[in-house]
DNA sequence: TTGACATGTGACCAGATGGTCACCTATTCT
DNA sequence: AGAATAGGTGACCATCTGGTCACATGTCAA
């Protein structure tokens, strides 16, 4: 339970792996060799990166012939969220969270 | 921008660095001995992380006299949620997450 | 004003992390 | 069957990170 999330946070800490999560949001269900053409980098590293997310449940993976497909989980994120930010306080957040990014487009 | 977002999660990777966000979601603007007390670690430990934390903008601090009081700001957190998490499949994930946290109740 | 209290800084060390490589297995195509 | 493709494993190394300590500054109370 306190193990999983911290598998999460751990893989979430790294840009190269926020960057797969960024390309599965784009568009889901990539092979591995698919994603590692997006990045300049081993298919070790990638590879590794990838076992990360599976691990901590960020990416759900099918396997199909010699391919594997990959999937991202937004449910973990979800409880990211919920921990600090209650009901209550949600709506006053958002706002904020607008506002913020009105101002900063503004520039 | 970019290396914004990546101190907030390098911030959230460490279990300590949550602990003490839990702790100020509990009761906000409490000083850094106050805190201290809460963690078996030595008083350097616990101020590296805080500063970790209010670099990365999710504990925002202001002194008074001899004392630092600090507060979380939940605005970061609510960015990652919407960084993997769009308007339209929001409701969905928030169904589902609500459904999870319902079956693990029940065991 | 002197001592106790709250916090800050820089050096230092052990252990974790990101990346690469050599080598391996399983599946598909001709 | 043989070659090419997709992916997996364990070792290895440079660098980053979490924690401690010695020392220093500013603030409050008697």
């Amino acid at each position: 339970m306190t193990e999983d999330d911290d598998r999460v946070f751990k893989a979430l800490a790294d840009p190269t792996r926020r960057f797969l999560l960024d390309l599965l949001h784009a568009r889901d269900g990539r092979t591995q060799s698919e994603l590692e053409g997006e990045l300049a980098m081993s298919r070790f590293g990638v590879a590794k990166h990838l076992k990360v997310l599976e691990e901590a449940g960020l990416v759900v993976t099918r396997r199909v012939g010699r391919e594997k497909l990959h999937h991202l989980n937004p449910v973990p994120i979800r409880l990211i969220h919920d921990r600090w930010i209650d009901k209550y306080t949600e709506p006053r957040v958002a706002a904020l969270t607008e506002l913020k990014a009105q101002l900063e487009s503004e520039e």
